[in-house]
DNA sequence: CCGGATGTTCACCT
DNA sequence: GAGGTGAACATCCG
């Protein structure tokens, strides 16, 4: 479930720790805490440590700490609690059953209470000190001039506007809806917008992030309810095409997404 | 039983 | 170098 929408959800949720010491390190997963950490580490470092700030950029959460920097990522349907609760409880993409035996990584505080990662699927992970230049501006904040270079490319649009290094947040669903409402087919290629698609790419893009934000989360998306087999597009009721784009199942109205 | 799902990484092609 | 594809990770659902 977590694209950029979601994770700014965590990261509300996560600031009620800042201040707060870790006494406790929960590292049952070594392949939940691979690249750069092992649990070995983690349970040498964290320790002793106060949380000092949280940040996001795209859809990694940073936990800053007067030691190192915490880096969260939830993958498709990690969850982030915080004292035993979930700030998304019922997810869309989840199923019913939820299990402690997927806590793949918790810490522990001095006042009481926890912050973990909850993740069936192991897609995420945590890292010490990610290397945050590695990713793009947040789409969130995006200005139209960084927009305009990142969009310098023969490869999809979608493609682009997908890739973490250059622009990070935007997943599947909000890529998709966000190419709906600018009315561009997620296949042409980045380099072929012109200025004034470009503009109305970049207006519905943070507009998507802001009406979806307020209503809730990437799932909320005006095209969602559309994105089965057969589905009519809600603006003008063509059937929507299904395709692979840029790797991941696209949803797109060929009547009005040009 | 099979395919696919809000993600990332990597090996291997073209 | 740039893109694209398929696999891997693990679980649930239609």
């Amino acid at each position: 479930m977590p694209e950029l929408l979601e994770v700014e959800t965590y990261r509300r949720s996560a600031e009620s720790v800042v201040g707060r010491r870790i006494v406790a390190v929960h590292a049952p997963d070594d392949w939940f805490t691979k690249g750069a950490t092992t649990p070995e580490e983690l349970h040498a470092i964290l320790p002793g440590r106060t949380v000092t700030a949280t940040r996001r950029i795209g859809k990694l959460l940073l936990v800053d700490t007067d030691g190192p920097v915490l880096g969260l990522r939830f993958g498709m349907t990690g969850r982030l609690l915080v004292d035993g609760d979930a700030p998304i409880g019922s997810l869309e993409y989840s199923s019913d059953r939820d299990d402690p035996v997927w806590d793949r990584f918790g810490i522990g505080f001095d006042t009481g209470g926890s912050m973990r990662i909850r993740d069936p699927r192991r897609l995420g992970g945590v890292e010490l000190d990610p290397d945050e230049t590695r990713l793009g501006p947040d789409a969130a904040r995006v200005t139209l001039a960084p927009f305009r270079s990142l969009l310098r490319s023969s490869a999809p649009v979608k493609a682009r506007l997908m890739d973490q290094a250059r622009l990070a947040g935007m997943g599947n669903l909000l890529t998709d809806e966000a190419l709906w409402r600018a009315g561009i087919g997620p296949r042409r290629a980045a380099d072929s917008l012109d200025e004034s698609e470009l503009r109305r790419l970049h207006r519905a893009m943070r507009r998507t992030l802001a009406v979806l934000g307020e209503r809730g989360g990437s799932h909320t998306g005006d095209l969602q309810p559309a994105r089965v087999r057969g589905g009519l597009c809600p603006r003008d009721g063509a059937e929507l095409r299904r395709e692979q784009v840029g790797g991941r199942t696209t949803y797109w109205c060929p009547h009005h997404q040009r």
